[in-house]
This record gives C-alpha cells, sequence and structure tokens, in this order.
DNA sequence: TAAAAATCTTCACTATAGTTATGTGAGTCA
DNA sequence: TGACTCACATAACTATAGTGAAGATTTTTA
C-alpha cells in the first residue's frame, strides 16, 4: 500500500480497493442506512467501515464477508463487473506460461483468460494449441455467443459437425447453443482468440 | 480470529477461511502451479499463500485480487456457491434488527436475507412489512419465479394489476416476469418468507 | 536406503487492518 | 446565537496480515 504523511489516517490506497469503498457506500445508501447503523449490525468499527468506503483501507476477507451480511447480498456482489470496470484490461503477453509448449510440443492446448475480472460479462480466452489438438470427444456446447479469431496458424471448428477451416486472420461468430469443437489438423502450432458472452447463466 | 499457542502460526480460524483456502489450493494444483510459483507470480510470500491455503490467515482484499490474478480466475469465483457449500444454511432470528418496526409501527419493511450464500440460485427473504406499507410506487419486473408464504397478518399482492389478498398461511407463486408489488392494508404487521429462483441474468 | 532436490511449513519480525475515543461540520430547536 | 443532535472523519493504539529466512517433509534419484 502507498505510505502516508506522519502517522493516523492512511493516505489513498488503489484504484480497485475506491470501487468497492464506493459500492458499499452506494448499497449502504441505497438502504437509507448511516455509519453508525451499518457498523452495529456488522459488529465493524465506524471507523473502519468508513475507511473502507472511501477507498482508504484493505479490507479482509471476513470484513468483507461481514459487509456483504450486514448489506444482505451475495459477498460476489463486490467483485461483479469490478474488473470491467477498469478499462482496458490489459493482459501482458509475458505473463503466460509456453515452457513445454512449442511450436514441435504436441498434447495439450494452452489457454488463458484475457479478462479475468469478468463475471457474467464478456470472456475472452488466448488459446494455443499445438497440432493434432483435437477437442471433439468432448463437444462444447453452452449459452451465449462465441466469437474467434486466429492469430497464426490454422485450425478447423466444427459446428453440429460441419467443418469450417480457419486460417491466420480468419474469424468465427455463432451461437453457444450449437454443439461445437476445434481441432488443428494442420503442422503448426495454433494462436486463436476466442470469445465468449454468455447471454444467460 | 483465534488465538495462538504461544507465538509464530496462527491457529485455525473459521470456516469460511478454510472454504476460500481449499478453492485456492485446488486450483492452484489444477493448474500444476507449486506455491512457489503462485507466490512468485502473484508477488506474495510462499508462506501467507500457504497460510491462506489453509485456512490460518484472513486474506486482504487486494491479496485476494492478486491471487485470483495468478490462478487466471474472476475474484468472485472465490465466493461462488460459497455459503451454499455449508448447507443448510442457518439464520438465527436473533440476528434480525426488529428496533423500531413494532406491530405498531409504520414505515419501511424489514428484509432479510436468508440465502445470504447464492450467486445466482435460489433467493429467500425474510419481509416484515408494518400496517399501510406500499410498494406500488416501483412495481418490480425481473426474471424468474417467484413464491411467497405468509407467516404472520395479512398481505395484498398485485400481480398486473389485479389484487391477490393472501392470509397467514397462504402463499402464492408466479412469474417474475409480471409487473409485481405489495401493499399491507391491514391493522396488523406482516410477516412473510419471500423466494425468488431466477431462471437467468 | 541414503543423499539430493523439490515442495511445503514454521519462526521472528514489520507493516497495516481494525478498535476505541475524540474531533468536525451540518442541520434542528430553544 | 447557542446548545443539542446526527452523520461522518481523524488520531493514537492494538491485533494481526504479510515478509524473509530457516526448518520439516515429501519426492526423486542414485
Amino acid at each position: 500500500m502507498t505510505t502516508e504523511t506522519t502517522n493516523g489516517a492512511p493516505a489513498a490506497t488503489s484504484a480497485l480497493l475506491a470501487t468497492v469503498g464506493n459500492k458499499v457506500r452506494a448499497m449502504r445508501k441505497e438502504k437509507g442506512m448511516t455509519l453508525a447503523k451499518l457498523s452495529e449490525i456488522t459488529g465493524l468499527s465506524q471507523a473502519i467501515v468508513s475507511q473502507i468506503e472511501r477507498g482508504m483501507a484493505n479490507p479482509s476477507f471476513t470484513t468483507l464477508a461481514q459487509l456483504a451480511h450486514g448489506l444482505d447480498i451475495p459477498v460476489g456482489k463486490f467483485f461483479i463487473g469490478q474488473e470491467a470496470s477498469k478499462s482496458p484490461v490489459v493482459r501482458k503477453s509475458e505473463r503466460r506460461n509456453l515452457k513445454g509448449v512449442t511450436r514441435e510440443s504436441v498434447g495439450e492446448a494452452v489457454h488463458e483468460l484475457l479478462t479475468p475480472g469478468l463475471n457474467g460479462g464478456i470472456e475472452a480466452q488466448w488459446i494455443m494449441t499445438p497440432p493434432g489438438h483435437d477437442t471433439s470427444s468432448n463437444p462444447f456446447s453452452h449459452s451465449g455467443e462465441e466469437f474467434c479469431y486466429i492469430v497464426s496458424g490454422r485450425k478447423d471448428v466444427y459446428l453440429d459437425g460441419v467443418c469450417h477451416s480457419l486460417s491466420e486472420g480468419d474469424s468465427i461468430t455463432y451461437s453457444s447453443e450449437i454443439p461445437h469443437w476445434y481441432k488443428n489438423s494442420y503442422e503448426e502450432v495454433c494462436v486463436a482468440i476466442w470469445v465468449n458472452a454468455p447471454h444467460a447463466w
């Protein structure tokens, strides 16, 4: 965390904390509660609730749980759409663990979620598939809509059994309800961006 | 949290923390990561990750966010189905803050979420409405299905403008899509259980 | 089965989350 | 205007989350 001027009240911290804090304050106001009231029913001190709401403190897990309980909301609600708000989400490619998966490698695909903050929103994945990789044994079928863009290499996407051969720069969009799978039936590794936007779940 | 024997490693804490810890460990193992690896990519110490996984520490918000990032999952995932997993969810009635809302009181209703853990699943509420309470000014309309059971008192439920008068022991079920509101047009306080099962959102 | 390596836990410490108590500032009512 | 109340912020302190290094424990290798 950031330091403070002398001693006493902590200075402003990260944007994430401010976001959560704003959420707490908004929900509290929505219910017409004062700081005193919320602190009473959560068993937390007014001071810490005030600080959390203003993004000046970094609440612990149990504190978050107590707040959620006091506000009568599921804990997860504090996080919904949270990282999405700090748009854009930048993902450094160096983070990827490419050990053991090279152009020559055969075996499992490497997935990386590009939008780790989403919670019911759009979900993007970076997927590297080695030659021969095949997901036909368990065709996916879920709700929403999908979009795929081929960054490099080639890939065959099967929708309801129909093959669509995609090459670098190609893309495809379809309903996730359609049973779908894909296969890299080529010599090179294929890198693709896969986006899934669920309608409902 | 709980105290410790002498000094050093903290003792076991709440069941909630253990649950989150188990989740972290499971996800880490799933990705074939060691403590060292996870601590490296999260920037956290091995020690604290180990303690969190074993439910011996109460992670702060930022720590949770770092862990989620390192595990490539949305932060909210730590909470999904969490409280739901410790079935059944028992809610002590003493918890209810009934100050200022008695049989004689007029004003706002008192809501209490009975299933705080739900995250897209079933949602049950305990609702106490004082005489004269009326939600007709903002009729609800959302997805899913609703069910209401009257524990005591009486209440008028309006579905698409049609009034359904309910007394103690009565219940009603309907689609949440129908614009609905309710009113306590009687002399006594009404206590009801309201269950909402969203299909999708 | 002993040595070596890898993975995980414990220990002593430091930074900071959370507490109690006090301070500030905006309404109300006399 | 001043004494009161209500809602929130600040200050100094205490408990504990998180760190770095050393110690167990398990797994691997010979």
